[in-house]
DNA sequence: GATTTATTTCGTTAAATGGCGAAATATAGG
DNA sequence: CCTATATTTCGCCATTTAACGAAATAAATC
């Protein structure tokens, strides 16, 4: 069960499980938003995704200078309810909409550029 | 968050999981049995038994010398299909198959006082 | 009082976390 | 091409937290 541990490890602190549940609801986040979202240095932003990639949670891609991560494809039923339980269920917590709403004036404060032509391509906002 | 970090943090530790496991499955047991389930020594899964409790999973009864623990009623969403992915898809788990062949033994080998009358009054096997 | 079961305490060891600075990676400008 | 800048990650160390083993303690029974 050394899988299922390293899951519920990975959920274990507080940083962590609110930047998976911002992952679940908001998509795929640059980590400057994730710090900024959850009011964090990003360099322990950083870790804690490295710490949720190797449980296998996050994937990451890279584009310029940006790291997107994003939730990845759930490989079990737990992985999936848990996934659904945060965007789903913990959208109400005070604390959940409190980040969102810092992720959101992030996101408009200092917007990542491949993101910023989206929007002007498609004429909505992007991922992050 | 602190009440779902304390969830995942009480989870996040190989033997009170392979417990909690055995909890859902098994339902009520005795610490003895349960320190035989996972071949442990008794003073340790009472310690682990203790973090479980301290975070709300499970409730514990008095009976005699013995003390009987169960996995409490789910308070959410989210415990609750934990306890139902426990009791339904870890079952089939080696690891968990094992630890429930040592239990049974250890309850045949040694069984506690009042599920043993029990087992007399209702002609069936006991919770433990 | 002795025995059984379970919990707690104490001291040690291992692991996780956080902060700071440096190093990688990529972009932009001259 | 070189430098400057922005974003992210890594290395190192200090601090905190968690887990373990052995013995001591508590609670109930015989």
């Amino acid at each position: 069960m050394h899988k299922e541990v390293a899951l519920f490890k990975a959920l274990s602190d507080p940083t962590r499980l609110r930047l998976a549940v911002l992952l679940a609801i908001h998509g795929e986040t640059c980590v400057c938003h994730l710090a900024a979202a959850v009011n964090e240095p990003d360099f322990k932003v950083s870790r804690h995704l490295g710490v949720l990639r190797s449980a296998g949670m996050v994937e990451v891609r890279r584009d310029g200078t940006w790291m997107y991560y994003q939730l990845a494809e759930p490989r079990n039923d737990l992985e999936g309810f848990l996934q659904d339980c945060f965007r789903d269920r913990l959208i109400s917590h005070p604390k959940v909409r409190e980040d969102l709403d810092c992720l959101e004036s992030a996101a408009v404060a200092k917007p990542c550029k491949k993101i910023e032509s989206l929007d002007i391509r498609f004429n909505k906002r992007g991922p992050s």
